[in-house]
DNA sequence: CTGTTAGCGCCTTCAC
DNA sequence: GTGAAGGCGCTAACAG
């Protein structure tokens, strides 16, 4: 026995006094010059009074569709992609569209594994920061690729929206040249995504292109601990670096505890720069500059284009700027510093 | 024309040449004694071979349920939430339930808004952080309230699932004080949640019964510059505080800043504590002494909760225990602070 | 302009 | 032990 059984169609024809297609094609919107005015409001009046609300799961049935999107991300753990989910969250509301999210396991290399499990009922599918090839494991669902760099295969099968993290990085690494450093510590994220990649390729391309130009790479996992090891190795170098360009703001925190370690004053005698502009960023003292990434853009973004995709529409790729906030944490190199090279 | 259609009930009845009936009795386990062995075999064989998932549509609409839970966060951009929703969908994947989250928006009072337009297609509600009375909202819906405080209500309607935050609190207290603390400083947050009015009123009790204990108190919003702002006019009190408690985390931080702006040591000069344990305090410098409080325990004892709720039993309410860490800001109030007194 | 009809895929009596 | 039939609430043909 059902608790409450909340009005049908039905209900809602019986009080109108009219059929159950005709109430389906007012509440639908579809009526114009199919149905009379006065019957079209007697029909919302009478909706209105039950208290009428469509069952969803009649209607996916007889649709075929779930209005449901799955946001696949690394992690909601990370501050990062709480502002992805509502982004995405916030135009696909505007759609009548739902978000579920699913963290992708560990074990990322499962062929058929927890989010299709009972979780097939979806409409399309919005993957963050996963290399663009694994998305063999959609099958036919509609996908569109977050953070993941461009589709690589012959005419971009698959819709991706990213960051200019290539112009991100040397606005920073100009930011950093323009203040007069030369050598340069990346602490870079061990970890294979394209969006470090295009990172650390593009600071390897300004510095190289700088007189005089060199540049140290350390990597660590994306956590304070293990970011202040990579830091302390880079600081501990012949020639020390004068800068620490580090991959995320979290790996930035890391570096000032190596630097505190070390008690190099940061910014009078290190330079750090972060990536994110997480909360994090402005909590560290000093602010640490860094690069924004709009991540509650990317997920709107991403969102509006399985959108357009859904309806049909083929989304243009696209890539979102990341802007270089200047705080406190960057400063010209210590005249003393090049004393060392002598 | 649907695109792929998928294999129905309909196909793995044929495949295996029997009834509709019997695979969804052999799939759907109940097939003790009424099907043979073998012919349970052979349909599952067929349902394998042919790639079967039930479609959750037709299902939800002949059960009447939608195996979907709605998870309602303040925001899902503060650090603390992530981790609520990740223990919520672990358990509720366990169980073959969905999770989708609603952040409630700003204007908290609005009758009848967004969560409920277009998603009224949902079995239970897991509402965290919201005050226990403004769960009229949901109806007749099943809820459950994470970290509102006991119901206030006889009986407990609502199945509730809080944190040990007086005692969290109690045991920062009993921390400073017996470091030798007299003088605290409450940094507030300016929140009217059940969470934050029993941090206050804890800390307020121990510091009373201390002998020549004495509590200040300032309000601020959750971020960084607001609670600088609010530290730095506790700290320029007459008699400043040697020690400040802070509400949260991120508070901490703001605190930290406040500190270095008035060129005082941490802890040499002034101890801060922290609350919740989220990212941030490991990554500020000293590390900070906080209470680690389990949210993604949290979301996942309250998702259980609701799934025996949904089950027809009665779950008890529970709370979850805040653990002091120990970590490097606190320490002995200065020898010298007590000479102002004089 | 409006009503009737026929399923969408699944689960559950009820006969056999 | 198995099959046939009905209907969950909705929408889109097709008649009138």
């Amino acid at each position: 026995m059902p608790a409450i059984s909340r009005p049908t169609s039905k209900d809602v024809a019986q009080e109108a006094g009219v059929s159950q297609s005709t109430v389906s094609l007012v509440l639908g919107g579809k009526w114009s010059g199919r149905v009379s005015p006065a019957t079209a409001r007697s029909v919302r009046d009478a909706a209105e009074r039950l208290g009428y609300r469509p069952n969803q799961a009649a209607r996916n049935l007889r649709l075929g569709t779930t209005r449901t999107v799955l946001l696949m991300v690394p992690t909601l753990t990370a501050p990062f992609f709480g502002p992805v989910y509502t982004g995405a969250a916030r135009v696909a509301a505007r759609h009548g569209f739902g978000v579920v999210v699913s963290t992708w396991p560990d074990d990322a290399e499962g062929p058929a594994d927890s989010p299709f499990g009972s979780e097939e009922a979806i409409d399309g599918v919005l993957a963050s920061s996963m290399a663009v090839d694994a998305l063999g494991r959609f099958g036919e669902t509609p996908a569109v690729m977050l953070d993941s760099g461009p589709d690589p295969r012959t005419g971009g099968t698959v819709p991706t929206i990213d960051f200019g993290v290539a112009d991100g990085m040397r606005a920073i690494a100009g930011h950093l040249a323009g203040l007069g450093h030369r050598r340069f510590g990346h602490v870079a994220a061990a970890v294979d995504q394209w969006t470090f990649r295009a990172r650390a390729a593009a600071l390897a391309a300004v510095v190289t292109g700088l007189p005089g130009g060199a540049l140290l790479r350390e990597e660590c996992a994306i956590d304070v601990a293990s970011a202040k090891d990579a830091a302390l190795r880079l600081l501990s170098a012949a020639d020390p670096p004068t800068v620490l360009v580090c991959d995320d703001d979290l790996i930035a925190a890391g570096a000032y505890k190596a630097a505190r370690a070390l008690g190099l004053d940061v910014p009078s005698e290190l330079s750090v720069t972060g990536f994110d502009d997480v909360l994090l960023a402005t909590a560290l003292e000093p602010e640490l500059t860094t690069v924004r990434l709009p991540a509650e853009e990317l997920g709107a973004q991403g969102m509006a284009a399985l959108l357009d995709l859904l309806a049909g529409r083929r989304p243009a790729a696209r890539v979102l700027p990341g802007d270089l906030v200047v705080r406190a944490s960057t400063a010209p190199p210590r005249a003393g510093s090049r004393a060392k090279e002598v």
